[in-house]
DNA sequence: TTAATATATGAGAAAATATTCATATAAGGA
DNA sequence: TCCTTATATGAATATTTTCTCATATATTAA
């Protein structure tokens, strides 16, 4: 991950490239931010993740909603349950996940206002 | 991609998977949403993106801030463009870019809530 | 205790994404 | 017109992510 041209950039707005890199000092938990939307970024998570803020579901009842297999699914979860975005509960031998809060569908809700005003010419 | 489970699949609650297919039917944009998401799901890209909240910026300016090349930057940048987050005025040889609207900055204060509710215990 | 069910997980294969390098385009200046 | 600068982009490679398959764990039932 060698950059050779890094040395000799040219820098066109140096005091624009400052104001940047201090506003992004401020973000110390930018990692994280990203790491939430990566979390997002899947179809089929993106759809766990909206069926679970309405109700809890099982693995299996997942895997079914998304067609695909159950150790997929659990791939899956086991991505949203490290991002602390969802979390479970066991009865017997059923695990119900349940998102942590509601940021998910805050962020849902603004993505979808997103793509929905750009679908309308806008 | 061949589920050899899928015919066979038990389904606990077949109530709960109906609720869900009908709610996510909603989201006729979902794939956009997700898309949404993983265009903010790159450290550097939501770097722009933030950079991009305050001030017009332009490539090179962008690529010195990511301490990447310029080429890989202008990668990144059309993805942002594709996805219509950002947009362009030209001036000269320049190419000043900016938002296009504020839910990308809307977007990145709900997951820095998140990232720091988590962060601090909750 | 043995078997069955629900889920988790490691390793490797398959698929998607990012970066580099080479080249193309577009504007301005000599 | 020719050269330089700023940016874009295609193709190949490098990296990351996702899925499959096999196996492991936890709970319940027989």
């Amino acid at each position: 991950m060698v950059h050779q041209e890094l040395c000799e950039r040219r820098i066109i707005h140096e005091d624009r490239l400052e104001v940047a890199r201090q506003y992004l000092l401020k973000f110390t938990e930018l990692e994280s931010m990203s790491d939430l939307f990566k979390a997002m970024a899947d179809p089929g998570r993106l759809k766990i993740l909206l069926a679970l803020a309405g109700q809890e579901m099982c693995v299996c009842d997942l895997a079914a909603l998304l067609e695909v297999s159950e150790s997929a699914a659990s791939h899956q979860i086991r991505i949203l349950r490290t991002m602390n975005l969802v979390k479970n509960r066991r009865d017997g031998q059923v695990l119900y996940y349940r998102l942590v809060d509601d940021h998910v569908t805050q962020l849902a809700q603004v993505a979808r206002d997103h793509v929905m005003e750009l679908s309308q010419g806008k």
